[in-house]
DNA sequence: CTACAGCATTGGAGCGCTCCAACAATAGTG
DNA sequence: CACTATTGTTGGAGCGCTCCAATGCTGTAG
């Protein structure tokens, strides 16, 4: 179980410890014989260095955290894939954390990060305070992802919710509706500029909105239809917050006995796996979440190597993925 | 940006670096008063200990490193959280690092974890082969989650997969159904055990197996059922190898005429969130993912605790959950 | 043959912490 | 009252590494 030290390398080549250290971060000044003895002490006795002793050594991290919010949620497994790729090619080691969507685990969860003393962090729709994020901030480089905010010493990567909202508005204007209905995503994250974003298309199309309360769930979306279907003016066609959401409501149209395109589109938002099944094949808008991940690690690097000290924000351009839950609507245009 | 150091609340406290970190460490030999201004101190500066520094002094780690083959898959979101809650009580952190299911990015995610010299190694599912984790197993203590393993040093936490789809077969041979395929998993994890449990099961009650060859995939899933579709001899029931397979399999029935449960039973495997939505309401089976991960780490942190050498096996019992999918067959037993 | 680059190599200090032996101060024993 | 325990506190060594100033070495110019 005890692993080699640098001082086993250098006594096994014959040298001294600082210049295995040069080779193992590869220094050009080292004589291709020596190097070469080196290295093959280091395979020989399975060595590796210690990245802990390293960075503490150097007063440098080459650890970025990640506090993902709620893992379950495959959103963030993208996000995280493009973090990955971006730090690993710049040398740099991801250690992630996860908050539980609760404030205060969130905030142990970034209380251990901070022990680590990582390079920089980056947080994934974080729902603890700004006062917490603005103390992280204080200790190393902050970026914000699905997350707005206005403190100066953070960077934030966000999806244009309001955007994408209006991608979908406009497809079924195209495609001959008029009586749209939003079911809203209440307090949940970025639920407002998407609410804002169908009250603006809506009118800037001259039609009258109709937002139903709802949440990010399939019960919730279930449930907003079925008040939906309890009063008078049945829209065409409905835009819910979210993916989970649409396909509660779908579900609830069904049951009601209306067949979707057919009678009723829906649209949903998100993009995630499930509305890519073909069973359910739900036409959403698409985040570009690789991107955010790409971004936020782009954020987080160009400070730790000092090129830039204003905050930068983000705002990237969602994506329409038309599928089989929209179609022009029948008959009774109004 | 830069932190206090124990150096700079020794100073503040009056008192000397070793004290302070005794008081950090929560010894209990240290006076009252003391205690309190080093606490007041540390709280002023905003200290806290550096993980890294403490680690390498005390040769110790309270680090555990959790390498997700696929961090896209909600199965192992679960699995994290069991470890993470054990882990977390008893003083441990994580450090987690993804593989994206390739050998090669996977060896590299093994190495990185390795570098911080954790305590303790869970690898969830890992497709690396067995001498790479022969190889970290000689540097740290290693638990396999959802894969086996015959090394001697390693613990392993899996479910019992033939036991599983034994379940799934009992409860549609007790609803009455004879003619019982399965859609295998072909070389995906797990898919072998899930196969033979059907096989075993089938012949328990005395009725021909038919095994169609399909995928984890919902692709998969649809493209078996049109084949069984095109020949003689239609099941009543289907065991598929997953959820996703299940609700492919689902989609192409319906597409075909057939309804499900009314003409036809479809049992899943996982008990995915995708299973739950009402939309789907699929019958399936579930394993202990939580329970998973919460073996995982107690199995870990015996092992780091010095309480135990010998390998354990944990073997899990899966449960079936019983939704709408599944119903008596309609008439014409045979 | 000395002087002086230029280069590869090295020992030592130190990163922030833990651990240990040693210590002072107080309490208990005969 | 000297003596040993007991309790609380401390300086120093050292974890595995990086960094820096200093070293030895070769080669070339004066």
């Amino acid at each position: 179980m005890a692993r080699p030290t640098m001082e086993d390398v250098a006594a096994r080549a014959g040298v001294s410890r600082a210049l295995v250290s040069l080779v193992m971060r590869g220094s050009p000044k080292v004589s291709d014989q020596r190097r070469a003895a080196v290295l093959e002490a280091a395979g020989e006795l399975g060595y590796s260095p210690h990245a802990m002793a390293r960075s503490l050594a150097s007063r440098t991290s080459h650890v970025l955290g990640v506090m993902v919010s709620d893992l379950h949620n495959a959103f963030f497994a993208e996000v995280v894939d493009g973090l990955d790729a971006v730090a690993r090619e710049q040398g740099f080691e991801l250690i992630i954390n996860t908050g539980g969507r609760s404030p205060a685990r969130e905030r142990k969860a970034l209380e251990s990060l901070l022990s680590f003393r990582p390079a920089g962090l980056a947080l994934l729709s974080p729902v603890v305070p700004s006062a917490a994020i603005k103390s992280a901030a204080d200790q190393t480089s902050v970026v914000l992802v699905a997350r707005s905010s206005r403190l100066s010493t953070v960077d934030t990567v966000n999806d244009d919710g309001g955007r994408g909202i209006g991608l979908a508005v406009d497809h079924l204007v195209s495609l001959g509706h008029r009586r749209i209905a939003h079911l809203d995503g209440g307090e949940g994250t970025q639920a407002a500029p998407r609410r804002r974003g169908y009250l603006t298309a809506m009118a800037a199309h001259g039609l009258e909105p109709r937002v139903m309360s709802s949440e990010y769930t399939d019960a919730a979306g279930a449930k907003a239809v079925r008040e939906l279907l309890g009063r008078s003016g049945m829209p065409t066609a409905i835009v819910s917050c979210n993916d989970f959401n649409a396909v509660g409501a779908i579900s609830a149209l069904e049951d009601a006995g209306y067949r979707v395109p057919q009678d009723i589109s829906v649209v949903g938002y998100d993009n995630t796996s499930l509305a890519a099944l073909r069973h359910v094949s739900l036409t959403t808008v698409d985040q570009p979440r690789n991107e955010f991940g790409r971004l936020a690690a782009e954020a987080l690097l160009q400070r730790v190597r000092g090129e830039r000290a204003e905050p930068v924000r983000h705002l990237l351009h969602p994506s329409l993925v038309v599928r089989g839950t929209t179609a022009p609507p029948t008959t009774s245009p109004r």
